[in-house]
DNA sequence: AATTACAGAGTGATTAGTCAATCTAAAATT
DNA sequence: AATTTTAGATTGACTAATCACTCTGTAATT
């Protein structure tokens, strides 16, 4: 079906735009006729896909951390230990990032925006409990410290974004495998019990 | 003079209606008419203290930031050691954060945001120095890890963050002694020399 | 023939910022 | 001490621009 085909491909562009945009300036000074205009397709095309701005920009962000879940997730259930698990984690986790930029700069933004809707915060704990799950088996197994899991999630979550804003600026050391494998040392001695 | 405190008034007034209002709703999607309604002045009152909405949320971000450093590094310099001073400092910050919630979550919006503009990153450059010289003389004494600077910077920051939005979530925490004495320590435990 | 994709001019609402008029209070003059 | 002058504070109606979204017509697809 070429409609199909076709059909995506707007949708598919007009999203894509948007990201581009909105990591640039932000939701509010991105108005839609700049977004129609930067994908190509008329005004009225947009609302054709999304009825209203703010369903683009909810669609935008579920898509984006669809995108991410099955990324980052990939291939760590195969792995046998935890510290394994955790690895390959982050190291998808940074590689995700540093390949899709815009998506993670995204995802940052939205996340601390106050644009946040009860159906971002439903989604979030749809994909949470896969990691809630792996800090309780590394705490049974003594692997992982002993403190709440929630904390841990937390802790663990800012210090990735940590890690990433500061690949982001320090471009040299992003394919740099020793450099990557001290900062991954840190973070898993930051959460190893000893 | 009467006047002069009168201005202040409304100018501080303005301030802290429009932070109240950022916080909730983000910056494009807060009128300044919504401000001077919320700060009970005058739509050109707003306009006499500020030339622009942009002046008035740089000039926002920078009074926030000048507090925070002010407060948050308070007697740090008078403490001993390392392990004393990057304890005090932990606590002031978290304890900024809880009391100014407002502050906090507008500091942590404004600097995720696409508006930072070069005067904002030149703004915090000049308070970082300090924290830079900390961790500095902790490598030096051997007191802390030896990693990059700069990276142990960032790392600590967004952990402290995490930590912060967790007790935002958590409140029957913020006041357990025992609790914050455990995340200090998890903290301290990352980022100091076995 | 019927449905869906797409276009783009058009609309009413909202916005940042202006402006001319009024008020206030202190300084200058009497 | 009483008065006038002056400078800045404050107001809110106003404006030009911009925005999200609609509507109507056309082209493409089934």
């Amino acid at each position: 079906m070429i409609s199909q085909s076709k059909l995506e491909n707007k949708r598919e562009k007009i999203l894509l735009a948007a990201r581009r945009l909105f990591v640039k300036q932000g939701f509010h000074s991105t108005p839609t006729s700049a977004i129609a205009r930067e994908a190509s397709v008329a005004n009225g095309t947009l609302f054709h896909y999304f009825n209203t701005k703010e369903e683009l920009i909810n669609t935008l962000y579920k898509e984006t951390k669809r995108s991410f879940f099955t990324i980052t997730s990939a291939g760590v259930e195969n792995e046998k230990n935890i510290k394994r698990k955790v690895r390959l984690l982050w190291y998808n986790t940074v590689k995700w990032a540093l390949n899709r930029p815009q998506d993670f700069l995204f995802i940052q933004q939205y996340s601390n925006s106050p644009f946040i809707s009860q159906l971002t915060q439903e989604d979030i704990s749809e994909h949470i409990g896969f990691y809630y799950d792996l800090i309780d088996q590394g705490k049974e197994k003594g692997t992982l410290k002993d403190i709440p899991t929630d904390l841990m999630y937390q802790l663990t979550t800012y210090q990735i974004y940590g890690i990433i804003n500061y690949l982001f600026q320090h471009k040299e050391f992003q394919n740099n495998s020793t450099y990557l494998s001290m900062a991954f040392d840190f973070y898993w001695e930051s959460i190893a019990k000893k």
